[in-house]
RNA sequence: GCUCCGGUAGUGUAGCCCGGCCAAUCAUGCCGGCCUUUCGAGCCGGCGACUCGGGUUCGAAUCCCGACCGGAGCACCA
């Protein structure tokens, strides 16, 4: 028995009063990879110290918003086993935006500009002031509410007044209100608080203690401290973990959902991507997830996602449900001649008897039996080869020519092929030979599996002897399975 | 370019804040053995790292400086 050693995360500093963290993503899509170590990690502390894990929506860009995300992101976590105990749209609440946005106008610390964005940059690099900043109060909050009436997309933003003489040119004044004509999934407003504005007044509203997220939000903690400070409210923890360089497939939502549109993908949970529904389709179980992200960590280093840590996580979990079946990927057919009647019971797991058998069956027609071999096999027996075909008997190879061979019985005891320390291969009867197709990443494979395999179910996980772990995503008469990983 | 981070085995990680018990932890990987009708699993054994150079110190993976390498940000996205 393999007991589950977890290593501790590091303590979050300043826990002690309890914590209120929460998970923020933006409504453009299901959630993927890289999303799952924030969810994951942020689940993981709130349940160690009896928290609360708030998952907030940040649907403020109109133009990003994938309605069917709202739905998808939740059924997401749900899967991981992230337990949300709240749930917070942001177009639910523009008011408090416009509201603090105003009391920020009110007390001098924003201004109404109307640079277009090249302007206002040309002068931030020079450090100078625009006309703008200088309006009064009155002024500004008339031109606020100008941005609901009149001013159009583009034509002005609020900005805080931070200073334009900061040593870092991206704190300068930067905008926290804007406007967007782009039609929204949910609400239907023109006027919308940049990131950093409604995160910060969040956090602080919703009562978060400690904020995790990826450095990439390094200088976005520094402009929303600015807001923390011209409202005076204490700032939260805030930790910042590296990259996570994760290679080999999708990621980015928005162009998943082009390559969707375009025919590319088969859907979000194509074999090709690196969402979460996608894992779950090629039989990733959510525990070997959890435990790559745990194991992964909060260090700010930047690091490469390693599939083969996944990939050996998930084996574990699958490993014992998942039956044994021969499946031979291109096959190349094999007659043999001088072959007896043939028929043995196989266990379905070697570890578990219990679990019952099936049957591999040869019947000679005149002598001659058929069975296919796989591809990669067929290119690596050499005439007058002695080969074992596993669970079965052993032949040697007669003749062997282009897609096609001809080999004679030999015997049937494994003593005699691991005498002659023969090849191991596995193989198919060629009769009541069931089609397979296995959907991996990379593109699929075609073949043909044994007749055992009429009876796998949908969702079942198989390990295909020789070839690796694949979960049944449609059976029958043909069957469609979805790889997961050696 | 500017601002700011980071560098422990193939990969990930512990240790670094509070120098010695670190000839450096654990997982994964790889190699070998046992077991096993393959693969996998299990058990046993092995391989493999403190980026480099200075400094401080009796003593540095741990503190300081520099170099090199890697990364993030510099949007009216999040």
């Amino acid at each position: 028995m393999k007991r589950e050693r977890r290593r501790e995360l590091p303590e979050l500093p300043g826990a002690e009063g309890g914590v209120v963290m929460r998970f923020a993503p933006n409504p453009s899509g299901p959630l993927h990879l890289g999303h799952a170590r924030a969810a994951v990690l942020n689940d993981a502390y709130v349940k160690r110290y009896s928290g609360t894990l708030i998952l907030r929506l940040e649907d403020t860009d109109p133009a990003r918003v994938y309605p069917p995300a709202y739905e998808m992101i939740q059924e997401d976590l749900h899967w991981l086993g992230v337990h949300i105990h709240r749930v917070v749209v942001q177009s639910s609440r523009l008011e408090i935006y416009y509201r603090h946005a105003r009391e920020l106008i009110e007390r001098g610390h924003a201004y109404v500009c109307e640079c277009t964005g090249e302007e206002f940059q040309r002068l931030k690099l020079a450090e100078q002031e625009c006309e703008h900043r200088g309006k009064s109060v009155e002024e500004n909050l008339a031109d606020f509410e100008r941005m609901f009436t009149e001013f159009k997309e583009g034509e002005a933003v609020v900005r805080l007044k931070t200073g334009v003489e900061l040593s870092d040119p991206a704190m300068r004044d930067f905008p926290i209100m804007r406007i967007s004509e782009a039609k929204h999934p949910r609400v239907s407003a023109r006027v919308y608080p940049l990131m950093n504005f409604a995160v910060a007044i969040d956090d602080h509203l919703l009562g978060i203690t400690h904020v995790l997220r990826g450095k990439d939000h390094i200088v976005n903690t520094r402009k929303q401290a600015f807001v923390y400070r011209f409202f005076g409210w204490p700032m939260p923890e805030f930790i910042h973990y590296g990259r996570l360089k994760i290679e080999g497939v999708a990621l980015s939502t928005s162009r998943i959902k082009e390559g969707i549109e375009a025919g590319k993908y088969s859907g979000w949970d194509d074999a090709a991507l690196g969402t979460l529904r996608a894992l779950a389709r090629r039989g990733f179980r959510s525990e070997a997830v959890r435990r790559a992200m745990l194991e992964v960590g909060i260090k700010q280093s930047d690091i490469s996602f390693s599939w083969k840590n996944l990939f050996a996580y998930n084996r574990e979990l699958v490993e014992p449900i998942a039956n044994r079946y021969f499946f031979v990927a291109s096959p190349v057919e094999v007659v043999i001649e001088h072959m007896p009647e043939f028929s043995r019971e196989v266990r379905l797991h070697p570890s578990y008897p219990e679990r019952g058998s099936r049957r591999l069956v040869v019947k000679p027609e005149a002598g001659v039996g058929r069975i296919f071999i796989a591809e990669g096999d067929y290119a690596k027996l050499r005439q007058g080869e002695f080969v074992r075909l596993m669970e079965g008997f052993n032949v040697v190879i007669q003749e062997k020519r282009r897609h096609w061979m001809r080999a004679r019985f030999h015997s049937l005891e494994l003593e005699e092929a691991k005498r002659r320390r023969a090849r191991l291969i596995h193989w198919v009867p060629a009769p009541h030979a069931v089609p397979v197709t296995v959907v991996k990443p990379e593109g699929r494979d075609t073949g043909y599996g044994e007749p055992a395999l009429g009876e796998v179910e949908p969702g079942d996980m198989v390990q295909f002897e020789r070839y690796g772990f694949a979960r049944i995503d449609e059976a029958g008469e043909r069957i469609i399975a979805y790889y997961a990983h050696p």
